[in-house]
DNA sequence: GCTAGATAGTAGGGTGTCCGACTATATGAC
DNA sequence: GTCATATAGTCGGACACCCTACTATCTAGC
Protein backbone atom coordinates (compact mmCIF):
# COMPACT_ATOMS: atom_id res chain seq x y z
CA UNK A 1 0.00 0.00 0.00
CA UNK A 2 2.72 2.28 -0.70
CA UNK A 3 1.60 5.37 -2.78
CA UNK A 4 1.84 8.60 -3.41
CA UNK A 5 -0.94 10.88 -5.30
CA UNK A 6 1.33 14.35 -5.62
CA UNK A 7 3.29 15.34 -8.36
CA UNK A 8 5.85 17.59 -6.25
CA UNK A 9 9.54 16.32 -6.77
CA UNK A 10 10.31 16.11 -2.91
CA UNK A 11 10.86 12.65 -1.74
CA UNK A 12 8.15 11.46 0.20
CA UNK A 13 7.03 8.60 2.56
CA UNK A 14 5.27 6.60 0.41
CA UNK A 15 3.50 4.66 3.27
CA UNK A 16 2.85 7.66 5.18
CA UNK A 17 0.76 9.18 2.17
CA UNK A 18 -0.77 6.33 1.97
CA UNK A 19 -1.82 6.30 5.53
CA UNK A 20 -3.31 10.30 4.84
CA UNK A 21 -5.48 8.76 1.38
CA UNK A 22 -7.12 6.29 3.97
CA UNK A 23 -7.86 9.25 6.15
CA UNK A 24 -9.33 10.90 3.45
CA UNK A 25 -11.49 8.21 2.07
CA UNK A 26 -13.06 8.55 5.29
CA UNK A 27 -11.42 5.11 6.57
CA UNK A 28 -9.27 7.09 8.97
CA UNK A 29 -10.21 4.36 11.94
CA UNK A 30 -8.36 1.79 9.79
CA UNK A 31 -5.79 3.88 8.89
CA UNK A 32 -2.89 3.31 11.30
CA UNK A 33 -3.77 -0.29 10.72
CA UNK A 34 -3.20 -0.53 7.24
CA UNK A 35 -0.01 1.85 7.47
CA UNK A 36 1.64 -0.66 9.95
CA UNK A 37 0.68 -3.96 7.82
CA UNK A 38 2.62 -2.07 5.26
CA UNK A 39 5.11 -1.26 7.33
CA UNK A 40 5.51 -4.18 8.08
CA UNK A 41 5.71 -5.73 4.04
CA UNK A 42 7.86 -3.23 3.28
CA UNK A 43 10.82 -4.11 6.25
CA UNK A 44 10.10 -7.43 5.80
CA UNK A 45 11.34 -6.52 2.07
CA UNK A 46 14.55 -4.59 3.08
CA UNK A 47 15.59 -6.97 6.29
CA UNK A 48 15.46 -9.95 3.57
CA UNK A 49 16.91 -8.51 0.79
CA UNK A 50 20.02 -7.76 3.37
CA UNK A 51 19.93 -11.00 4.73
CA UNK A 52 19.89 -12.81 1.50
CA UNK A 53 22.95 -10.71 0.14
CA UNK A 54 25.10 -11.56 2.59
CA UNK A 55 23.96 -15.55 2.37
CA UNK A 56 24.11 -15.76 -1.47
CA UNK A 57 27.93 -15.97 -1.50
CA UNK A 58 27.74 -19.21 0.56
CA UNK A 59 25.59 -20.61 -1.56
CA UNK A 60 22.54 -20.69 1.10
CA UNK A 61 19.01 -18.69 1.72
CA UNK A 62 18.00 -17.53 4.72
CA UNK A 63 14.90 -20.51 4.85
CA UNK A 64 17.69 -22.73 4.64
CA UNK A 65 19.93 -20.73 6.94
CA UNK A 66 17.66 -21.15 9.20
CA UNK A 67 17.02 -24.47 9.01
CA UNK A 68 21.24 -25.25 9.43
CA UNK A 69 20.71 -23.10 12.86
CA UNK A 70 18.24 -24.97 14.15
CA UNK A 71 20.19 -28.34 13.51
CA UNK A 72 23.34 -26.27 14.93
CA UNK A 73 21.74 -25.47 18.24
CA UNK A 74 19.91 -28.92 18.48
CA UNK A 75 21.13 -31.10 20.99
CA UNK A 76 22.26 -33.80 18.47
CA UNK A 77 22.85 -31.78 15.74
CA UNK A 78 19.74 -33.47 14.46
CA UNK A 79 15.91 -32.86 14.25
CA UNK A 80 12.52 -34.52 12.84
CA UNK A 81 11.78 -32.69 9.49
CA UNK A 82 8.78 -31.88 11.75
CA UNK A 83 9.95 -30.66 14.54
CA UNK A 84 11.94 -28.32 11.83
CA UNK A 85 8.59 -27.29 10.53
CA UNK A 86 7.00 -26.51 14.00
CA UNK A 87 10.29 -24.42 15.35
CA UNK A 88 10.43 -22.46 11.72
CA UNK A 89 6.72 -22.16 11.74
CA UNK A 90 6.57 -23.15 7.86
CA UNK A 91 4.29 -25.14 6.28
CA UNK A 92 5.58 -29.24 6.26
CA UNK A 93 5.98 -29.03 2.01
CA UNK A 94 8.58 -25.92 3.04
CA UNK A 95 10.70 -28.27 5.29
CA UNK A 96 10.54 -31.17 2.71
CA UNK A 97 11.75 -28.29 0.11
CA UNK A 98 14.97 -26.71 2.39
CA UNK A 99 16.00 -30.28 3.22
CA UNK A 100 16.10 -31.77 -0.35
CA UNK A 101 18.26 -28.34 -1.27
CA UNK A 102 20.35 -28.72 2.03
CA UNK A 103 20.69 -32.53 1.44
CA UNK A 104 21.96 -31.98 -2.52
CA UNK A 105 24.48 -29.72 -1.57
CA UNK A 106 25.88 -31.78 1.16
CA UNK A 107 25.38 -29.70 3.76
CA UNK A 108 22.49 -32.00 5.89
CA UNK A 109 21.70 -35.77 5.45
CA UNK A 110 18.14 -37.93 5.82
CA UNK A 111 18.48 -40.39 8.28
CA UNK A 112 15.22 -43.36 9.36
CA UNK A 113 13.85 -42.56 12.59
CA UNK A 114 14.55 -45.66 14.80
CA UNK A 115 11.10 -45.70 16.25
CA UNK A 116 8.76 -44.19 14.32
CA UNK A 117 9.12 -44.76 10.58
CA UNK A 118 7.20 -42.37 9.22
CA UNK A 119 9.32 -39.81 10.73
CA UNK A 120 12.81 -38.46 9.36
CA UNK A 121 15.54 -37.19 10.90
CA UNK A 122 17.45 -34.37 9.55
CA UNK A 123 21.56 -34.58 10.56
CA UNK A 124 23.85 -31.64 10.08
CA UNK A 125 27.32 -33.18 8.57
CA UNK A 126 30.29 -31.40 8.78
CA UNK A 127 29.93 -29.34 5.83
CA UNK A 128 26.70 -28.03 6.77
CA UNK A 129 28.17 -26.82 10.25
CA UNK A 130 31.13 -24.72 9.09
CA UNK A 131 28.51 -23.29 6.68
CA UNK A 132 26.15 -22.39 9.37
CA UNK A 133 29.40 -20.72 11.39
CA UNK A 134 30.93 -18.77 8.75
CA UNK A 135 27.41 -17.50 7.77
CA UNK A 136 26.61 -16.60 11.15
CA UNK A 137 29.59 -14.81 11.35
CA UNK A 138 28.83 -12.59 8.34
CA UNK A 139 26.07 -11.97 9.24
CA UNK A 140 26.64 -10.68 12.68
CA UNK A 141 29.01 -8.51 11.50
CA UNK A 142 27.43 -7.46 8.18
CA UNK A 143 23.73 -7.05 9.18
CA UNK A 144 22.91 -8.26 12.47
CA UNK A 145 25.51 -5.78 14.68
CA UNK A 146 24.51 -2.91 12.70
CA UNK A 147 20.84 -2.91 11.99
CA UNK A 148 19.45 0.29 10.81
CA UNK A 149 18.09 1.34 14.16
CA UNK A 150 19.97 3.12 17.21
CA UNK A 151 20.36 0.26 20.02
CA UNK A 152 17.31 1.40 22.19
CA UNK A 153 15.02 1.45 19.10
CA UNK A 154 15.90 -2.21 18.30
CA UNK A 155 14.64 -3.08 21.39
CA UNK A 156 11.41 -1.15 21.07
CA UNK A 157 10.76 -3.10 18.06
CA UNK A 158 11.76 -6.40 19.17
CA UNK A 159 9.07 -5.85 22.37
CA UNK A 160 6.32 -4.45 20.25
CA UNK A 161 6.31 -7.43 17.53
CA UNK A 162 6.44 -10.02 20.82
CA UNK A 163 3.29 -8.25 21.80
CA UNK A 164 1.64 -8.61 17.85
CA UNK A 165 2.89 -12.41 18.11
CA UNK A 166 1.49 -13.01 21.40
CA UNK A 167 -1.97 -11.42 20.44
CA UNK A 168 -1.96 -13.57 17.51
CA UNK A 169 -1.39 -16.39 18.79
CA UNK A 170 2.17 -17.24 17.97
CA UNK A 171 3.37 -18.68 21.02
CA UNK B 1 15.57 -17.90 13.80
CA UNK B 2 12.79 -19.38 16.03
CA UNK B 3 13.96 -22.15 17.80
CA UNK B 4 13.74 -23.47 20.89
CA UNK B 5 16.36 -26.08 22.59
CA UNK B 6 14.81 -26.76 25.76
CA UNK B 7 12.43 -29.98 26.46
CA UNK B 8 10.37 -27.96 28.61
CA UNK B 9 6.60 -28.07 28.11
CA UNK B 10 6.36 -24.36 28.86
CA UNK B 11 5.60 -22.21 25.27
CA UNK B 12 8.37 -20.01 25.42
CA UNK B 13 8.92 -17.34 22.93
CA UNK B 14 11.07 -18.43 19.61
CA UNK B 15 12.62 -16.12 19.41
CA UNK B 16 13.58 -14.76 22.84
CA UNK B 17 15.04 -18.36 22.93
CA UNK B 18 16.80 -17.73 19.80
CA UNK B 19 18.25 -14.43 21.33
CA UNK B 20 19.86 -16.10 24.31
CA UNK B 21 21.56 -18.60 22.02
CA UNK B 22 22.82 -16.43 20.04
CA UNK B 23 24.17 -14.53 23.25
CA UNK B 24 25.45 -17.80 24.59
CA UNK B 25 27.34 -18.35 21.47
CA UNK B 26 29.16 -15.29 22.13
CA UNK B 27 27.34 -13.39 19.39
CA UNK B 28 25.98 -10.88 21.97
CA UNK B 29 26.86 -8.23 20.05
CA UNK B 30 24.60 -9.05 17.56
CA UNK B 31 21.58 -10.98 19.28
CA UNK B 32 19.16 -7.76 19.62
CA UNK B 33 19.76 -7.35 15.48
CA UNK B 34 19.44 -10.82 14.79
CA UNK B 35 16.18 -11.00 17.06
CA UNK B 36 14.67 -8.02 15.51
CA UNK B 37 14.92 -9.03 12.10
CA UNK B 38 13.32 -12.48 12.59
CA UNK B 39 10.77 -10.58 14.45
CA UNK B 40 9.94 -8.88 11.21
CA UNK B 41 9.82 -12.32 9.05
CA UNK B 42 7.77 -13.71 11.87
CA UNK B 43 5.44 -10.42 11.62
CA UNK B 44 5.37 -10.63 7.86
CA UNK B 45 4.07 -14.30 7.70
CA UNK B 46 0.90 -13.53 10.38
CA UNK B 47 0.00 -10.03 8.82
CA UNK B 48 0.26 -11.34 5.37
CA UNK B 49 -1.76 -14.57 6.30
CA UNK B 50 -4.32 -12.63 7.94
CA UNK B 51 -4.74 -10.56 4.64
CA UNK B 52 -4.96 -12.92 2.03
CA UNK B 53 -7.04 -15.03 4.11
CA UNK B 54 -9.52 -11.33 3.89
CA UNK B 55 -8.68 -10.81 0.32
CA UNK B 56 -8.81 -15.03 -1.04
CA UNK B 57 -12.85 -14.87 -1.34
CA UNK B 58 -12.08 -11.54 -3.46
CA UNK B 59 -10.09 -13.30 -5.71
CA UNK B 60 -7.11 -11.39 -5.40
CA UNK B 61 -3.94 -11.62 -3.68
CA UNK B 62 -2.15 -8.82 -1.84
CA UNK B 63 0.18 -8.08 -4.35
CA UNK B 64 -2.58 -7.53 -6.83
CA UNK B 65 -4.80 -5.76 -4.10
CA UNK B 66 -1.86 -3.29 -3.54
CA UNK B 67 -2.08 -2.60 -7.92
CA UNK B 68 -5.64 -2.03 -7.77
CA UNK B 69 -5.48 0.57 -4.63
CA UNK B 70 -2.86 2.28 -6.52
CA UNK B 71 -4.56 2.73 -9.41
CA UNK B 72 -7.92 3.80 -7.55
CA UNK B 73 -5.74 6.80 -5.94
CA UNK B 74 -4.33 7.94 -8.98
CA UNK B 75 -5.31 11.13 -10.55
CA UNK B 76 -7.16 9.20 -13.77
CA UNK B 77 -7.17 5.58 -12.69
CA UNK B 78 -4.73 4.91 -14.56
CA UNK B 79 -0.75 4.86 -14.53
CA UNK B 80 2.49 3.13 -16.76
CA UNK B 81 3.63 -0.41 -15.77
CA UNK B 82 6.90 1.39 -14.54
CA UNK B 83 5.24 4.10 -12.01
CA UNK B 84 3.49 1.14 -10.19
CA UNK B 85 6.97 -0.71 -9.99
CA UNK B 86 8.40 2.37 -8.40
CA UNK B 87 5.75 3.01 -6.26
CA UNK B 88 5.25 -0.49 -4.91
CA UNK B 89 8.73 -1.08 -4.54
CA UNK B 90 8.73 -4.03 -6.36
CA UNK B 91 11.04 -5.37 -9.86
CA UNK B 92 9.56 -4.47 -12.98
CA UNK B 93 8.99 -8.11 -13.72
CA UNK B 94 6.59 -8.78 -10.60
CA UNK B 95 4.34 -5.23 -11.89
CA UNK B 96 3.90 -7.34 -15.60
CA UNK B 97 2.93 -10.76 -13.52
CA UNK B 98 0.45 -8.77 -11.52
CA UNK B 99 -0.88 -6.98 -13.96
CA UNK B 100 -1.42 -9.97 -16.69
CA UNK B 101 -3.00 -11.64 -13.79
CA UNK B 102 -5.52 -8.74 -12.94
CA UNK B 103 -6.11 -8.41 -16.82
CA UNK B 104 -7.13 -11.61 -17.16
CA UNK B 105 -9.49 -11.42 -14.13
CA UNK B 106 -11.24 -8.34 -16.75
CA UNK B 107 -9.89 -5.63 -13.18
CA UNK B 108 -7.34 -3.23 -15.29
CA UNK B 109 -6.66 -2.89 -18.77
CA UNK B 110 -3.29 -2.44 -20.58
CA UNK B 111 -3.46 0.55 -23.26
CA UNK B 112 -0.49 2.22 -25.30
CA UNK B 113 0.82 5.23 -23.98
CA UNK B 114 0.35 7.78 -26.06
CA UNK B 115 3.31 9.81 -26.33
CA UNK B 116 6.02 6.82 -25.24
CA UNK B 117 5.45 4.05 -27.35
CA UNK B 118 7.85 1.81 -24.69
CA UNK B 119 5.35 2.76 -22.36
CA UNK B 120 2.53 0.69 -21.37
CA UNK B 121 -0.74 2.19 -19.32
CA UNK B 122 -2.92 0.39 -17.00
CA UNK B 123 -6.44 1.52 -16.33
CA UNK B 124 -8.67 0.55 -13.75
CA UNK B 125 -11.94 -0.78 -15.11
CA UNK B 126 -15.07 -0.24 -13.23
CA UNK B 127 -15.09 -3.89 -11.97
CA UNK B 128 -11.83 -3.76 -10.60
CA UNK B 129 -12.86 0.00 -8.95
CA UNK B 130 -15.81 -2.31 -7.55
CA UNK B 131 -13.61 -5.02 -6.21
CA UNK B 132 -10.68 -2.26 -5.06
CA UNK B 133 -13.82 -0.68 -2.48
CA UNK B 134 -15.54 -4.12 -1.41
CA UNK B 135 -12.34 -5.57 -0.24
CA UNK B 136 -11.10 -2.71 1.07
CA UNK B 137 -14.04 -2.33 3.75
CA UNK B 138 -13.76 -5.93 4.42
CA UNK B 139 -9.89 -5.01 4.96
CA UNK B 140 -10.68 -2.08 6.86
CA UNK B 141 -12.83 -4.19 9.42
CA UNK B 142 -11.44 -7.30 9.72
CA UNK B 143 -7.92 -6.57 9.70
CA UNK B 144 -6.97 -2.92 9.78
CA UNK B 145 -9.00 -1.41 12.22
CA UNK B 146 -8.03 -4.11 14.74
CA UNK B 147 -4.38 -5.37 14.46
CA UNK B 148 -2.81 -7.28 17.11
CA UNK B 149 -2.04 -4.26 19.31
CA UNK B 150 -3.23 -1.63 21.15
CA UNK B 151 -3.52 1.76 19.10
CA UNK B 152 -0.30 3.42 21.29
CA UNK B 153 1.58 0.55 20.22
CA UNK B 154 0.14 0.44 16.43
CA UNK B 155 1.78 4.18 16.37
CA UNK B 156 4.86 3.05 18.20
CA UNK B 157 5.69 0.22 15.37
CA UNK B 158 5.08 2.37 12.32
CA UNK B 159 7.34 5.21 13.93
CA UNK B 160 10.33 2.39 13.93
CA UNK B 161 9.89 0.95 10.50
CA UNK B 162 9.33 4.67 9.24
CA UNK B 163 13.01 5.43 11.20
CA UNK B 164 14.13 1.76 9.97
CA UNK B 165 13.09 2.34 6.22
CA UNK B 166 14.80 5.83 6.31
CA UNK B 167 17.78 4.45 7.33
CA UNK B 168 17.93 1.95 4.87
CA UNK B 169 17.31 4.89 2.11
CA UNK B 170 13.68 4.12 1.44
CA UNK B 171 12.67 7.60 0.72
C1' DG C 1 21.17 13.37 -38.59
C1' DC C 2 23.12 9.04 -36.39
C1' DT C 3 24.87 6.30 -33.25
C1' DA C 4 25.73 5.01 -28.15
C1' DG C 5 23.54 4.64 -23.98
C1' DA C 6 19.36 4.74 -21.09
C1' DT C 7 14.65 3.19 -20.27
C1' DA C 8 10.06 0.23 -20.65
C1' DG C 9 8.32 -4.05 -20.67
C1' DT C 10 8.46 -9.17 -21.16
C1' DA C 11 10.22 -14.06 -21.18
C1' DG C 12 12.60 -17.69 -18.76
C1' DG C 13 14.68 -19.57 -14.64
C1' DG C 14 15.25 -20.12 -9.68
C1' DT C 15 13.43 -19.96 -4.88
C1' DG C 16 10.03 -19.79 -1.00
C1' DT C 17 5.38 -20.22 0.69
C1' DC C 18 0.98 -22.24 0.95
C1' DC C 19 -2.85 -25.65 -0.16
C1' DG C 20 -4.90 -30.09 -1.38
C1' DA C 21 -4.19 -34.79 -2.18
C1' DC C 22 -1.80 -39.05 -1.48
C1' DT C 23 1.01 -42.96 0.79
C1' DA C 24 2.83 -45.05 4.75
C1' DT C 25 2.77 -45.72 9.46
C1' DA C 26 1.18 -45.32 14.25
C1' DT C 27 -2.41 -45.08 17.73
C1' DG C 28 -6.69 -45.54 20.05
C1' DA C 29 -11.58 -47.17 20.51
C1' DC C 30 -14.41 -51.01 20.42
C1' DG D 1 -7.23 -57.93 17.58
C1' DT D 2 -9.22 -54.90 14.11
C1' DC D 3 -10.64 -50.88 12.04
C1' DA D 4 -11.16 -45.71 12.14
C1' DT D 5 -8.52 -41.83 12.87
C1' DA D 6 -4.40 -39.12 13.31
C1' DT D 7 0.28 -38.07 12.00
C1' DA D 8 4.80 -37.76 8.92
C1' DG D 9 6.45 -36.75 4.72
C1' DT D 10 6.15 -35.91 -0.31
C1' DC D 11 4.19 -34.52 -4.82
C1' DG D 12 1.92 -31.31 -7.92
C1' DG D 13 -0.06 -26.84 -8.51
C1' DA D 14 -0.59 -21.86 -7.66
C1' DC D 15 1.44 -17.50 -6.54
C1' DA D 16 4.94 -14.06 -5.14
C1' DC D 17 9.52 -12.27 -5.59
C1' DC D 18 14.00 -11.59 -7.68
C1' DC D 19 17.70 -11.90 -11.40
C1' DT D 20 19.46 -12.08 -16.15
C1' DA D 21 18.75 -11.48 -20.83
C1' DC D 22 16.36 -9.63 -24.73
C1' DT D 23 13.53 -6.46 -27.81
C1' DA D 24 11.70 -2.06 -28.71
C1' DT D 25 11.99 2.67 -28.17
C1' DC D 26 13.63 7.12 -26.65
C1' DT D 27 17.35 10.55 -25.78
C1' DA D 28 21.58 12.80 -25.90
C1' DG D 29 26.29 13.76 -27.77
C1' DC D 30 28.96 14.43 -31.62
Amino acid sequence: MTFVSTNSGLPLDPIAEARRLWAEHGWAHAADGMAAVTSLMRAHQIALARVEAVLKPHGVTFARYEVLMLLYFSRKSSLPMALIGERLQVHPTSVTNAVDRLEAAGLVRRTPHPADRRSTIVELLDAGRELAEAATAELNTEVFAAPWLAPATVGSLIEVITELRRNAGDF
